[in-house]
DNA sequence: AACCCAGACATTTTT
DNA sequence: TGTCTGGGTT
């Protein structure tokens, strides 16, 4: 078949192409049709649909290795964008391992933002920048809009910095310059954003630095106000191929439309239904716009999955068939069979981690009959950090190994930057905010008063604020204590910059050089907070890491790019991380909880971005399933505590948009005083619910429509669930409930409710109550979740 | 300059 | 309920 396809194309082809096409292409072999067919359309705009688990790099990094196989463009003249450093590094190696070449060879493979420094560093002088200009992140960021505020008048408390670098960050990404901001957002930040931002702009040229969103913005800009660079790079970057194109933002869309404007050849890969950044920026509009944008595009849908079973694809197909406007893609797979996606509904918070936690150590040992799951092969996938908690408490309690994924990045911790601030300012005495970070870290005596005299003596004269103190010293203005410490930091400052000249001295012996004598080091040694140690390790890995690097000025244009913390520890964990953070991953096992309303999807996300906001929920669920490849268990739980208050939850919308033919029900085994294992066979279906009460059953169903849920049939089965529960004997004590009530609870009836206490009923909604607690307030609650005040179990 | 306490607050975070 | 921040105190 393959041999017939290549023969085919032989025919009336001229003999160089016929000639390339006879080279090996071993990268073509193990591909499926679309696969292939995405892979061999080189020329003109493709937009490659990649539903998850469906080949995708292995798609995209074939459609490389065939740009170069077939001859139609160099290694150099290929433009390859991911998002993250990993997948970038990912796609080198298999890239290189195609090639049986060093990897090395792909210059112009990276993220956005790495290209983007490479090209600016080259124009900088384009954008009122020096080509050594630095890069600050969000800390910097914000400190010196604070400056910047302060300077205004502003009372920050109820215009906080953060907010201000949230609606520029915003602007860029929409790559707006100060003078091309809409009328419509001349009332952000109290009316002064507009000119605050202008201000900033001008102090980080001044500072010779750019943000991360200048990366992009300056680039746009130096393409759209100089054509001749645009055409250099247009004709240069012959092939363009960008990953997650679903997560670009407008800015990134103007960069690659501006790049691929000649030849227009781009291939775009990613899936609309995997668009989770759009708080971010990200606009799945530039996805969905594709085909308007480059008029004649080839699409091409990778539909076929390799990680997941049927029922798993299932049940994510049919939660993403509730948003609009989608591409359209359906998943299916060859393989047959598996388990059912699993739901299961739990009293609190703290009983859905202990189940899990149980569950996980029966997976791990194989007593479900499945095949033992390594801890490595398992994972918790959250909607917020927060509740990784419970979990994290738990597993600790019972010696469960875990780990968690994402948190704070290893440069974005306190003591790196602190210590690369010090690089920095060794490296470019000039850099301010460097100054400002670490003059008087460790201590030096260098309190407002010192810091304001030196940034007088600085801006009087118009010179960096090391040399202000260095003024500031020799003139007398700072004496005693603080002007001898300083005396002695701006002369060690001097020294360590000479140090970087001497070849005698590795980058590596300086780093520990500055640390050491900095007394930043012995800052840390003497510090009695049980972090100390753990921040004298990272240092250390700092210093490691200079290794990869030529000297410090090297590692410095780098670090705040391309450092990233996955260190990969042997051991077997299970890790637990949030569904932004497990986008690209996948696991045998995944555990889904806190599937509640309010939580996920989460009530802030609705409130502030409405029906777009919900359906990038929905995502985020379609995303959290399919990452599961054998067995996926989604929970939720009736009560959980939130900011130290008890609340009562109500299941997620999206269980209800569950397949029922593709979910198994489980009882939590609180209510049958034992293992899951104990549930009737057959499981509990819907079909066989809720007998007893029709009449209630439709007065549910119409609550349920006004509320907007398509289906309350999960609901049902969860209470029949506690129901079953029931008829045994009570002698679980926290998850024992008066079930028969529910339709018999009568308006200002005295009821008791576990975590909220005793209270009187002031309103019956189908299977829900509105209680008027005595300590808690009026809550809604779930019937279920109450009895009678004189039927209290203890 | 270091410490302490009250009050505000509390998603997701590729670079 | 815990964490962080900023203002006030020593």
């Amino acid at each position: 078949m393959t041999d017939f396809d290549e023969m085919d194309a032989f025919e009336g082809a001229s003999l160089s192409s016929r000639a390339m096409a006879a080279r090996p292409t071993p990268y073509l072999e193990g591909l499926n049709p679309a696969q292939r067919e995405a892979v061999e359309c080189l020329e003109g705009p493709v937009l490659m649909l990649a539903g998850a688990g469906t080949g995708k790099t292995k798609a995209l990094t074939a459609r490389i290795v065939h740009l170069l196989n077939t001859g139609s463009a160099r290694t150099n003249e290929i433009l390859a964008v991911t998002f993250t450093n990993k997948a970038a590094r990912e796609m080198k190696e298999r890239v290189g391992g195609m090639l049986g070449q060093p990897a090395e060879g792909m210059p112009w493979l990276g993220t956005f933002h790495s290209i983007c420094v490479k090209l600016l560093r080259r124009h900088a002088e384009l954008a009122g920048l020096k080509s050594n200009f630095t890069i600050l992140d969000t800390d910097d960021q914000i400190r010196l809009l604070k400056q910047l505020i302060k300077a205004e008048g502003i009372d920050d408390k109820r215009w906080p910095a953060r907010m201000l670098a949230n609606i520029i960050d915003d602007w860029k990404n929409r790559a707006l310059t100060p003078d091309r901001l809409p009328a419509a957002d001349a009332g952000a930040y109290n009316h002064r954003g507009t000119a605050l931002y202008a201000q900033y702009q001008t102090r980080l040229k001044e500072l010779n630095a750019v943000d991360f969103g200048d990366l992009l913005l300056h680039m746009v800009t130096i393409f759209q106000e100089h054509s001749d660079i645009l055409l250099q790079y247009q004709r240069w970057f012959r092939f363009i191929m960008v990953d997650e194109y679903q997560d670009t933002n407008i800015a990134q869309y103007l960069w690659l439309r501006l790049l691929a404007g000649g030849h227009r050849n781009i291939c775009c890969v990613g899936d609309d239904d995997q668009s989770i950044y759009g708080w971010r920026g990200a606009e799945v509009g530039n996805i969905l716009r594709f085909e308007k944008d480059f008029p004649g595009a080839k699409v091409v849908r990778l539909e076929q999955n390799y990680r997941s079973t049927e029922h798993i694809l299932a049940a994510a197909s049919n939660v993403i068939r509730g948003n609009a406007g989608r591409l359209g893609k359906e998943l299916w797979t060859a393989a047959k069979g598996g388990e059912k996606v699993r739901l299961i509904g739990h009293w609190d918070g703290e009983e859905e981690a202990r189940w899990i936690g149980e569950e996980i150590e029966s997976m791990q040992r194989g007593t479900r009959g499945q095949r033992p799951v390594d801890l490595n092969e398992m994972a918790i996938l959250v909607r917020a950090s927060h509740q990784m908690r419970a979990f994290e408490d738990r597993f600790l309690t019972i010696g469960l190994p875990y780990r968690v994924i994402g948190g704070p990045r290893f440069y974005e911790r306190l003591e790196i930057r602190d210590a690369m601030a010090y690089f920095r300012l060794v490296v470019s005495p000039e850099d301010d905010l460097a100054f400002e970070r670490i003059v008087n870290t460790p201590k030096r005596g260098l309190g407002d008063k010192a810091q304001q005299k030196i940034q007088l003596m600085a801006r009087s004269n118009g010179i960096s604020l090391l040399e202000g103190a260095r003024l500031a010293v020799e003139s007398g203005e700072i004496k005693g204590k603080g002007g001898t410490a300083l005396r002695q930091f701006v002369e060690d400052i001097a020294r360590w910059g000479r140090m970087t000249g001497d070849a005698d001295i590795s980058h590596m012996e300086l780093a520990e050089i500055i640390l050491d004598e900095s007394g930043y080091t012995t800052m840390w040694q003497l510090d009695k907070n049980p972090d100390s140690p753990g921040r004298l390790e990272n240092l250390k890995e700092l210093v490691k890491a200079l290794e990869n690097f030529e000297n410090l000025q090297g590692f410095l244009e780098h670090v705040s790019l391309v450092m990233d913390n996955d260190k990969q520890d042997a051991e077997q964990k299970v890790s637990i991380m949030t569904l932004h953070a497990a986008k690209g991953l996948e696991f045998p096992a995944v555990f889904l909880p806190g599937w509640e309303d309010g939580l996920f999807p989460s009530q802030r996300s609705m409130d502030e971005s409405g029906l777009k906001g919900l359906e990038e929920e929905r995502r985020l669920a379609y995303v959290g399933i399919t990452r599961a490849e054998e067995i996926c268990t989604i929970s939720f739980a009736g009560n959980r505590r939130v900011f130290g208050q008890w609340q009562s939850q109500l299941p997620s919308r999206f269980v209800d948009e569950l397949p029922e033919a593709h979910v198994e029900v489980l009882t939590p085994p609180g209510l049958y005083g034992g293992g899951y294992g104990a549930a009737a066979p057959g499981g509990l279906s819907a079909s066989s619910g809720f007998s007893e009460a029709p009449v209630k059953s439709r007065i549910e169903e119409r609550m349920a429509q006004a509320d907007g849920y398509n289906s309350p049939g999960w609901k049902r089965m969860q209470a029949r669930a506690g129901q079953r529960g029931l008829s045994q004997p009570k002698e679980s004590k926290n998850t024992v409930i008066d079930l028969t009530a529910t339709s018999s609870f009568t308006l200002g009836e005295r009821v008791f409710h576990q975590k909220f206490g005793y209270g009187a009923i002031i309103g019956i909604e189908g299977d829900k109550l509105e209680v008027d607690f005595e300590k808690a307030g009026a809550k809604k609650v779930v019937a279920r979740f109450v009895s009678a005040s004189d039927d209290v179990p203890f």
